[in-house]
DNA sequence: TGTTTGACCACGG
DNA sequence: GCCGTGGCCAAAC
């Protein structure tokens, strides 16, 4: 399993109405940057089945609306999960913020 | 092989 | 708020 596999499980894996980071998941599967989360999270567009609108960096800010297919598209679709946006940032950031190992057992990726 | 780039992070000015 | 710097690692050129 590919460092981006295990980015897009992680991903796949965050409950609806929350929201983790690009740090948090690298630091969940220690790739060693969240940068490589970036990138791999870049990828996915080609993937129909990633919630990557639920990736934000770590202000709650979202950084990567305009890779979607609208600049808008990242928001909506948060809003229409319940959670509030304003100016590209996640409302009661700290209360939606979803850290991995909070669901997912870290021994199942790679360790 | 070496450089640039990237949906990042933290710190400093 | 903006920009620069250093660190991170992989891909693209």
């Amino acid at each position: 399993m590919s460092y981006y596999d295990k980015v897009f499980e992680v991903t796949k894996a965050i409950p609806k109405g929350r929201v983790t980071t690009y740090g948090a998941i690298a630091d969940f599967l220690a790739l060693g940057s969240a940068r490589m989360v970036g990138w791999a999270l870049n990828q996915c567009h080609v993937m129909t089945d990633i919630p990557a609108h639920r990736v934000v960096n770590s202000k709650g800010v979202l950084s990567g609306r305009l890779q979607f297919v609208t600049p808008t598209a990242m928001q909506e679709r948060l809003e229409a999960e319940g959670v509030e946006i304003v100016k590209h940032k996640v409302q009661e950031f700290d209360k939606r913020f979803w850290h991995p190992s909070e669901s997912l057992d870290q021994t199942k990726f790679g360790a």
